[in-house]
This record gives structure tokens, C-alpha cells and sequence, in this order.
DNA sequence: TGTACATCAGTGAACGCGCGTTCACTGATGTAC
DNA sequence: TGTACATCAGTGAACGCGCGTTCACTGATGTAC
């Protein structure tokens, strides 16, 4: 009749939840294993029967989470291209509707960009998440960029990278200052013009 | 005749030596009390002898290389501000050379961007410190565009402010992937053709 | 300049707390008849 | 469907290591005469 309350799976992914919230609360190193456990309603031992270690579950969050975030663009990205009112638009809608929680996820994914930049097996992995992140935006602007009969001056790969670049460093402004900087400002207040200049 | 060896500002300022590379190294958490003194040639005891605390020591380094910073800044600002050849270069130049050794600079500054999103305190510092920092820049794109006669479409702080963005953006993209993204390489492919676009 | 003493910077052993990890156990879930 | 047993998920106490911090001490530097 009704489910058993013991399933490895769904502790597994409460452990997992309650990490991301403690992570982006603490940071890895501050966050313990006992604040994990008592966010996600279980005791150390359990999560010692379903993680060998905290790095470990550290390895486990970040890939859910990105096999999370691209499944989300890869529901998003149609939906989006076939309405291809801005090139821009769409880049700039995947990048902060696939974020969860902006706040949560910057605060994740740069500790993370931190991390990979110490330790090369890290960046490894960072880098090729990163660069899947990047294909699916770079076939999206192809895609745009076609059914519009545009041009673009410059590659849409470098275009996408920019665009990150400017996104990311804009959303760290705005996470610190969100009265100076609301969310998106510098984004849309520049973007246009520079895609202008690209297009033709 | 000889200096004498024991003095409490150069023990001070090898400690901050040591703490900023192995806080580079290992961030502010991963980084002991003991691999401080280790690296900068003291006991543990001497540590305590010239700084509170840990927490304490990383105020103490996050100030003075803020220091440090700004008077690179105005020193290097009227001699770029001397051959206004290109308003870009400027302040591209101030954010490339001011920062003594990229990669050390981006991994400490980040990771107290990170700290200043989780603590209000460390964010009120740290705003403060940027806000010097932009304002610097500022006023030499005010005087650049003032000396050229040229006009803008948008306000320099917000210009400053997507410079910034930009630069740090890309910064983590180039380090990560040193031989995709060369330094430097979004800023100079992208940014001109915006500011074109900006100018008149 | 030399000596006696006071002060001060740095030493290194010791402390104790927090945290990651282990493990013997318990009670829930699954299986066989 | 009910009972007996096996397996398995999660408990919670205990362990031990590392690290931040303290403190009694030592040898160097400064001062007074």
C-alpha cells in the first residue's frame, strides 16, 4: 500500500538537499557533516551508510545538480527558440531561469570554480561541465542566428563566453549590492548595444 | 650598525606574506595557523604574539593589500591618464596591472566576495573597499572623456561598473582555461565595439 | 665602553574542542513457506 | 494471510586527529649608570 519510509534513494536526496542549502549557507569547509545530517533529518551514521566521505557527497551534489541544470536547458532552449523574438533574450533566459536559486547557485558554482582552480581533477570535471553548459547556448544562437538570416561578426562560441563572463561578473555585483546593481541591470543595459555592433 | 632582527612590522608583514600565498593556495579555511607560520619562517606562538586571531590576520591582509591596491592605483592613473589614446586600454590597464599576480589576486578576492555574500559585516567592508576602487576608475574615464571631448551614452559608473563585470568574468574563464581564453582575449575581442557604441 | 637589569619578541609544549569517521547495535523491510 | 528468519537502513556513542589558542619560559634588544 503505501511506500516504505526507508529508501536509500530519497535519503540520498535528502542528504543531498539539505547539503546544497548548508553549502551555500557555510561553504563546504565550514559547513559539517552533523549540519547536513540534522537539515536533512538523520544522524552521521546515515549518511556514512550512503556516502564514503564528504567530499564524496560534495562530488555527488555537484553532479546532480548539473545533470539538474542541463536537463533544464535542454527544456528550455526549444521553447525559447522557437519564439526568437532577441538572440539575447534567450541567452540571457537560460542562464537565470536554469539557476535554481541564483543566490544558492553563485554562491555553489564559484566555490566550485575556486576549488577546480587548487585542484586540476576538479577542473577537469568543471571544465567539461562548463563547456556542455556552453554547447547547448552556442547551438542555441546558431539556431537563432539562422532562422533570422542574421550575421554575426563574431564567433557564436565567443559570443556565448561573453556572455557568461558578463553575467557572471554582473550577478556577484548584484548579489552584494542589489539596490545599486538590480539583477539583470548591467546585462541589459549593455548587451544590446554590443550585440548591435555583432550583427548585421 | 646592523638592523635588529627582531622587529614586530617586518615579523607582521612576512606572517601576511605567508597568509596571503597560502590562503591562495588552500583558501582561508583549508589554510592552519601553522602552514602561516611555516611558510613565513615562525612558531605558532609568534602568530599570537602579533595577531588576535585567524580571523583577525585575514582582516588585517584583506586591509592592507586593499591598501596596497589603491595607492597602485593612484599611481598608476595620471600616467595613463597622461596619453589618453584609448579610454579602454586605461582601465583595462589599471585592473591588469594592479593586481600583483592575477591568479593569487582572483582567488583571495573571490573567495571574500563569497565570505561578504554570507556575512553582513565582512560585505559592508568589502563594498566600501570597491566602492573606492570604482570610484578611482571613474574619475579617470570622466577625465578621459572630458580631455577627448568625447560624449557618452552612459553614465562612467555603470561603465566602470561592466568593465569590472567583464574583467572578472573573464578572468575565471582564462584561468580555468588558460589555452582557450588567453587573458585579456574577451575583453580586447568585445569590449571595444561596445564602447564604440557608447561614444560619440 | 662596559655592566646590570628590565622589557619584549618569539619559542614550543600542552590543552581542549570540534569534526570526520567507525562500529556494534536496533528496529524496519523483504522473503520463504 | 500469518509466522520465522534474513537482510538492510539508520542510530548514536565512541574514537582520534588536527587545529586554533594559551602560557610559562628563553634569549635578544633596549636602557641606565
Amino acid at each position: 500500500m503505501e511506500p516504505p519510509k526507508r529508501r536509500r534513494s530519497t535519503t540520498r536526496a535528502r542528504l543531498l538537499a539539505g547539503a546544497q542549502e548548508v553549502f551555500a549557507e557555510r561553504g563546504f569547509h565550514g559547513a559539517s557533516v552533523e549540519d547536513i545530517c540534522e537539515r536533512a533529518g538523520f544522524t552521521r551514521g546515515a549518511f556514512y551508510s550512503n556516502f564514503g566521505s564528504k567530499d564524496e557527497l560534495a562530488l555527488a551534489l555537484f553532479q546532480s545538480t548539473t545533470d539538474r541544470l542541463l536537463e533544464q536547458i535542454a527544456a528550455l532552449v526549444p521553447a525559447l527558440a522557437d519564439r526568437p523574438e532577441s538572440l539575447l533574450e534567450a541567452v540571457l533566459g537560460v542562464l537565470e531561469e536554469a539557476g535554481p536559486d541564483q543566490r544558492q547557485w553563485h554562491l555553489i558554482s564559484t566555490e566550485f570554480t575556486l576549488h577546480a582552480l587548487r585542484d586540476p581533477a576538479a577542473a577537469k570535471a568543471w571544465i567539461e561541465q562548463r563547456a556542455a553548459f556552453r554547447q547547448s547556448l552556442t547551438e542555441l544562437v546558431e539556431n537563432l542566428v539562422e532562422s533570422n538570416e542574421l550575421k554575426m561578426s563574431v564567433r557564436p562560441d565567443q559570443f556565448v563566453r561573453l556572455v557568461i563572463a558578463v553575467h557572471e561578473g554582473a550577478r556577484a555585483q548584484s548579489l552584494l549590492e542589489p539596490g545599486d546593481v538590480p539583477a539583470g541591470s548591467l546585462e541589459r543595459a549593455f548587451l544590446p548595444l554590443m550585440l548591435n555592433a555583432t550583427l548585421s
